[in-house]
DNA sequence: ATCATAAATGATTGCGCAATCATTTTGCAA
DNA sequence: TTGCAAAATGATTGCGCAATCATTTATGAT
């Protein structure tokens, strides 16, 4: 048997095919009885409506694109968690888009996601080339950049200020009494730049920049590549006593290289990280990191293209962050 | 302007729309010269194909369902990376539908899932309601599920034994000369719950199972929650010498706990991990775990969905697991 | 009761594409 | 050349729905 159409619900419950349609989707503009009649149809026949059908007909998707880098980084699970909290119940869903950290294959992924057109886009980062930016504006839906600040985003934006956000973290560092910090990343994209540039800047406000204290890579961050960037960096830079890390899990594989090497945190090497990804507040000694609001982050980007009631009403959020200062950088 | 659809590029090309849609869906039926023609257009208009019409018109998406029970646990997070890796550069791209643990949910976002038809189905586990069993056989596409195994999958099936393994990783416990053997596990789904049953075959084969040495909650797995229940475990079962996590997550938190009373793991307190996420081979010391193949799980169902050639002929496959010993259980 | 107005419901049409069948062109053996 | 199959291309139609406009029915003031 065929999948039941609005014309088979129709016949079954006396109406017209529209009226179905009209019941489904906006029952405060039919009547009561009617809705009740169309309901129990619905539910005799088992029908699900046609997305396609309805998308052609509309011109316009319930989807909302998302487009991140990677599925695999810890980071945009937290953001995606957070925008699929706020897409629960409503309905909209989710279409996914994986970058893998390339803009020219953001563009042609969102190309082919932009026809037809989404309800929303949320795109991570500022930096989408020209054309992706024109086709963003083009769309005409609303358009959520999430994870870095901008004052001129497409049309709006939460996240905060990475450079700031190393900026202060390495202040802590220097606060802390370390004296020859190192910075480590891996998976260099713009976010981890701009971070690197915070770093730089504290260093330079309070001392020189050595550029033997930055030891970076483009390969995807992980807790093992923690390890092997220290080596790297306690070789190159002898005399480091702390290091910001790009991201918490290069921060933990430094820590468990120091248990390694009997090297004591936080006295003698003082590690922060960044994002705060839940590990870090349970190592032996627990790790200093940035908390970045990522599920938040998520959160209210789903909320602001979507257009839910409690979104906010400026098109500029900044979330800011905060460190969450922790045994391995309690150097007194 | 408004998008261009097949009847432009083909008034562009000076062929008919119906001629253009050949040249793009099945290159080789078409003449070499019309091919470059159509090509031509195509890229001078800008031309991307509406998904909606063509999935209309041929009653076929070219969507890949994927359900699982949630995106913030990283087992999935790894499994969705391999069907992603299977997918990519194919025709086919991921449509992902969150459960929430919960089999009503799976079908409710099921039934609107496969409407129109998807191209094909990839399932976590082997419970689902006979209602979303039956969907699925009359779907008439491929349905992979993923995770378990089972002599009678609906259709093809990628993954393990559970119980086994746990069996097996208990075994290795008591191998190790550990003699009061505990069992941890957080949100205990279908899966978790085989674990347990797993573990409690070993113990039974060795001697008197003791309910005392089962510690388990519903929430979430993370780390913290691992020096939680490491907690509500050894209080009710002092004697307590060793533990058999049901997720890495749990495994790295009662590390950290131990740490944090200064019990020496693996002297005084064994501590075996399952799924292997990655970080396991990173702490002091490094944790054992139940190696069980996430990725290639995904990779294989990606691959067996959309009928690869380098799929797997047999439906059903056993991708078994593996015990990483590490140093956590390394008495001797 | 009458009429004006609003509310409820219906008929028609087209979204962009691919399935189906029809037609034209090409290749090539006799 | 002729003829005929195979290859290449085209015309028509309908997928299921919602936009638009048309019509019917209910409501309520006079």
């Amino acid at each position: 048997m065929p999948k039941p159409t609005l014309v088979d619900v129709g016949r079954e419950a006396g109406v017209s095919a529209i009226t179905v349609s009209r019941a489904l989707r906006s029952p405060e503009k039919v009547s009561e009885a009617l809705r009740a009649k169309v309901e129990i149809a619905v539910k005799k026949l088992g029908y699900v409506p046609n997305q396609s059908a309805s998308t052609l007909a509309s011109n316009k998707s319930s989807s909302i694109v998302v487009m991140v880098p990677s599925i695999s980084n810890n980071v945009f699970t937290d953001v995606l968690g957070g925008i699929s909290d706020s897409l629960y119940g409503s309905r909209f869903n989710m279409q996914i888009g994986y970058t893998n950290y390339d803009s020219l294959e953001e563009e042609r992924i969102l190309r082919s996601f932009l026809n037809p057109t989404p309800s929303g886009v949320i795109i991570s980062g500022i930096e989408q080339t020209p054309e992706t930016k024109q086709m963003l504006e083009n769309a005409g839906v609303p358009v959520v950049q999430i994870m870095d600040i901008s004052e001129d985003p497409i049309d709006k934006i939460v996240g905060f200020s990475h450079d700031k956000a190393a900026e202060t973290a390495t202040q802590h560092l220097i606060d802390s009494g370390y004296k020859n910090i190192g910075f480590m990343g891996a998976q260099m994209d713009p976010r981890a730049q701009k971070r690197l540039a915070g770093f730089k800047k504290a260093i330079k406000a309070n001392g020189e920049l050595q550029e033997k204290s930055i030891a970076v890579t483009n390969k995807p961050s992980n807790v093992q590549l923690g390890g092997t960037l220290f080596g790297k960096l306690t070789s190159q830079f002898p005399e480091c006593d702390a290091v910001l890390c790009n991201n918490d899990d290069l921060a933990i594989g430094v820590l468990f290289e120091c248990q390694r090497r009997g090297i004591k945190v936080p006295e003698e090497f003082g590690i922060c990280g960044f994002n705060d990804l839940g590990v870090s507040s349970e190592t032996v000694p627990s790790v200093t990191s940035v908390s970045t609001n990522l599920r938040e982050i998520g959160r209210l980007a789903g909320a602001m293209v979507i257009g839910k009631e409690d979104a906010p009403t400026d098109p500029i959020v900044d979330l800011s962050y905060h460190i969450c200062v922790r045994e391995s950088t309690r150097r007194s």
